[in-house]
DNA sequence: CATCATTGTTGTCGTTGACAACTTCGCTGG
DNA sequence: CCAGCGAAGTTGTCAACGACAACAATGATG
């Protein structure tokens, strides 16, 4: 049974699904390296190998998850169809994940407001911010979104989403699921009388 | 020196208060209850007289950052002006709160993803929203809102404002502001071209 | 003024994160 | 081919923490 080698052959990877694992199933205060370490079957000591501290699995874990949405996000903004479908793609991945990894996705902005985080960090928020720009800019080419500068376009669609999702955390997915189009209608149409 | 009485007077206060301070400066993950009863200078467990657990202590701080900012963003609403000044002036609100008291704010809407999650916690965002919605059926009766099902329009609102500031968490307060306006202009207006 | 609930205290237990010192493994250069 | 070295994992320890239990002081009530 434990004829388990030395070496794990990749304790990081698999400390980092644990820990995402425990973050989702019992909340972020839940999350304890030791545990970790036991269910991956290594000593209490072995994750120090991987991760200097907690805060350290912590910061990895948020950056894969900014990776994994980002490329998410990417592939909505790619697929094709007009400004509009594309936009709503965008809105419909960015909030399934968020209430897919609730968890996750508070983590991955709460390492943010730590004054010492990872510069790391910031600059995955940047590319999730410039994917967002991308539909943008391609949509002010064609006519389909109103002139402006698209960074204060793309951060203003990036703040409904997260908001969205934020405020959605917990209700049903499919509740969800159907407030977003009446959420994106108001965002696209806007607030005042047209 | 240590002539202070057998009972603290106020140690309920006195905890949330250093809670909160802590929180400000240290983050969330350096909160020890320990370390805030030797702050104010009472026993270890005495807390536990007031707190039956971290999280009660956790959630009550929540709720009181709730009721604070709820009771700012009425009476920014009050404030006399048409709705859209109104509207900038709540924004303007949130938005300083949320700098201002960001690892607050990211715990007040954090303990809303624990499933076990006090239920006046939830009540207390259904009193933000309903904040919020006050000045958009106000705005629709004027005629200075678009017509639509006022949640709908108010829970936008709310999690364009919300999300401006979890994704500002980090940069300077003058910078936030300065980018707010643009944002409100593009929630005002739309992202369609008019 | 006796009583008793409230508030605070001391003591303890199991768990945790961090660190230090040691061991096993596997790769690479001579 | 194998010596040795660095990467990866191990055991042991420490201070701190949250939770709990048993006890003590306080002050309000009847």
């Amino acid at each position: 049974m434990t004829d388990r080698p030395y070496h794990h052959g990749d304790l990081r990877a698999a400390l980092l699904a644990g820990a995402e694992r425990a973050l989702a199933a019992r909340g972020p205060a839940a999350l304890s390296l030791r545990e970790l370490a036991r269910e991956a079957g290594v000593s209490h000591a072995a994750p120090s190998r991987h991760f200097r501290d907690k805060r350290a699995l912590l910061d990895a874990l948020a950056l894969s998850g900014f990776e994994r949405l980002t490329a998410q996000l990417t592939a909505a903004a790619a697929a094709p169809g007009d400004t509009r479908s594309g936009l709503l793609a965008m809105a419909r991945v960015y909030v399934a994940f968020a209430l897919r990894n609730a968890a996750l996705l508070d983590l991955m902005y709460s390492r943010k407001h730590d004054p010492e985080s990872s510069e790391e960090l910031t600059a995955a928020v940047e590319r999730l911010l410039d994917t967002m720009m991308g539909i943008i800019t391609e949509g002010q080419r064609t006519g389909e979104i109103a002139a402006g500068d698209p960074s204060v376009i793309a951060f203003t669609m990036a703040a409904t989403l997260h908001g969205f999702a934020s405020l959605n955390s917990t209700t049903a997915p499919e509740e969800a699921d159907a407030l977003l189009p009446g959420v994106i209608d108001v965002l696209a149409t806007g607030l005042l009388p047209r």
